[in-house]
Formats: structure tokens, C-alpha cells, sequence
DNA sequence: ATGAGTGCAAAAAGTTTGCACCGCT
DNA sequence: AGCGGTGCAAACTTTTTGCACTCAT
């Protein structure tokens, strides 16, 4: 995935999660740690599958289980620490959502690929369309969708993630 | 739903569809026609099963079954009649694509409710940065998520479709 | 101890598909 | 005739949930 350079954080996510947790009066179980810690090992996009196929054939001590995959992902949502980009494949899309900047994505139809970029102009106008239907924005979700560089030249069959069929 | 005004078409919905069904070497039959004329009856965004339930309990000779209408619906979405806008309460929301101007969405987190705007400084900018990544945009989606007007004022407990709990 | 959390299997919910029959062209 | 389309029920996919057991605090 393309992305963009991460921003200085002065609390770790597992900090960030734990403190969360706390005020929800919930536990930081082992589990739970296990899935932030894979979660934040790398920015990548990930849907849930992904990511139980990770942690629940592992044969150590640190298996998880798919409910705990889900409902831990719950949490992290809320906690601020992820949130759903886009929809792929009819899964939902995963992000970090700490110490990183705003974007959004452009979303290759060919092979997949999810583009980060920033755009400050963006949300000014949202901003602004907002204010004039009197609409309190807290979010929003773009996905920009069309054919990416490399696909675009087709001759060299360059980027193709897609073929799999 | 709050909605934009509807552009002058020269093709009827039907009469587009037919001409695509045409280039597809598939045919305009009875249930199609049925499906067409109720998507179009009125510019509401609906989701499948809101359609299905419309149309598999009719009682006269007018009867679709929920596969020909999910089947009917992806074609109708190929002809550039129809396209999923959102997702909601899990299900994908359709709305037409055709005879009205393209647009973007405000989605209340409380209510459901979809509120289409237009802004054409925003097309501008997606397109300047789609070059600046040498992508091809296609098309994109939108979402601004947040409170709506009417929710805004909750002492009067205003608009609440979701509460269905 | 005690109530939150986990794993498992079963259940939901939305959507898709195999198949036998139907009906355009 | 031949092939596309329909309806039904079963299958599939992703995500959620009930329950008994486990474990963090």
C-alpha cells in the first residue's frame, strides 16, 4: 500500500487501548493485547479475515480466536484506534486511525490497491456544506475509484492482485 | 429523503434499459418492466429488501421473487441506471444514476437520514489530485457522517428512525 | 470472588446459486 | 428448438451471539 509518513505520538497504542479500556471498565487481557500488537505491527489496510487467518493458526500461546478477533476490532474502533475505510470484496476495510493524518483513499478497480492522499481543501468545503444544511459533521468516508498508474499500462499486464479467478 | 431536482432525460428509464439489455443480448421481460417501473416510481433511495418486500407480496400477476430482484438489480446497476450510494444497517443502498445530477451524501448517524448535496469545487479538486497520482477516477463515494439539523435539537426528540431497539 | 472475556459452535442476515421449469425470439 | 429468465430452496459469506469455562483485577 502506498502511505503516507506516520506523525509523532507520544502514547503507543497498546497505551492508548489500555487507557480506553480503563475508562470503560474493561480489561487489557492477553488477547486483546496479541491483536494490537499485529494490528500495529505494520500500517497496512486489513479486513477481519486477514487478520484472524494471522492470529488463529498460530500455534504458540498466542492463538485468538475469530469472535475475539471481531469483538476486539469493536473495541479498537471505539477506542480511536482503527476505523473502516472502504469496503472490499464485501469486507470491511481496516485503518489505523491513530498517529495518523486525515486522508482519504483512491481505489484501484484493477488489482485493489488503496492510495492514501491528503487534501486540506477537502475539508474546508465539507466544512462548508455542512455549516449550510446545518449539519454537525463528525466523519466522513471517500473513496475514489478508478484505474491506478500502474494498471494503466496494460502492455506490461503491470498490477494485477485482482486475477483470481 | 431530501433531494436534488431532476435533470431533463430524453430516455425513459425503461426505454434505456431495454437499449442495454439490447447490447447484452438479454431480454426485457414481464419482471424486469416490474422492477424498472418501481425503482423509478419515485427518486427514494431504497436498499433490496425494501424493494423485494414491495414487490414478492403483491398479490395480483405482478409478483417478483427476491432472486430476480437481487439478479434485476445488478443489471440495472451494469446499465447505469442505478448505483449503491451507502451502506446501512448492513444492506447497500441504491438510488438512481441516471436522469439526476451526480452528487454526494450527508448520513445522520441517528436518524438514517440521507441528505444529498452538490458541490462542484469538490469534482475539481478530486480530479486534480487523481492526476497529481496518475489515476484515472472513475467515479467516487462520499459519505459525511454526523447529526442532522432536525436531530440537532434533541430537547424535542425530532427524528429518530433508528429507534427500533 | 466476581464479573468481564474467551472459544466454540450455532445462529443471523444479506446475497448468491443450482436446478427444474417457463417463455421469448 | 434453443437459450435466457424465473422461482424456490439450499448454499455461502461475513459477522454476531449464547453458553460454559477461564482469568484479570
Amino acid at each position: 500500500m502506498k502511505e503516507l509518513s506516520a506523525i509523532a505520538v507520544d502514547v503507543t497504542p497498546p497505551d492508548r487501548f489500555r487507557e480506553y479500556l480503563g475508562t470503560q471498565a474493561k480489561r487489557l487481557t492477553r488477547e486483546r493485547s496479541i491483536i494490537v500488537d499485529e494490528v500495529f505491527a505494520s500500517h497496512e489496510h486489513f479486513d477481519a479475515e486477514q487478520l484472524v487467518a494471522r492470529l488463529s493458526q498460530r500455534t504458540d500461546g498466542n492463538r485468538v480466536s475469530r469472535s475475539t478477533v471481531y469483538r476486539t476490532l469493536a473495541e479498537l474502533e471505539k477506542a480511536g484506534l482503527l476505523r473502516k475505510v472502504a469496503r472490499s470484496n464485501d469486507r470491511e476495510i481496516y485503518e489505523h486511525d491513530y498517529g495518523y493524518p486525515q486522508h482519504d483513499h483512491l481505489i484501484c478497480k484493477k488489482c485493489g490497491e488503496l492510495t492514501e492522499f491528503q487534501n486540506p481543501e477537502l475539508n474546508e468545503i465539507l466544512q462548508q456544506v455542512a455549516a449550510q444544511y446545518g449539519f454537525r459533521m463528525e466523519g466522513h468516508r471517500l473513496e475514489v475509484s478508478g484505474i491506478c498508474a500502474a494498471c494503466s499500462r496494460p502492455p506490461s499486464r503491470g498490477h494485477r492482485k485482482l486475477d483470481m479467478i
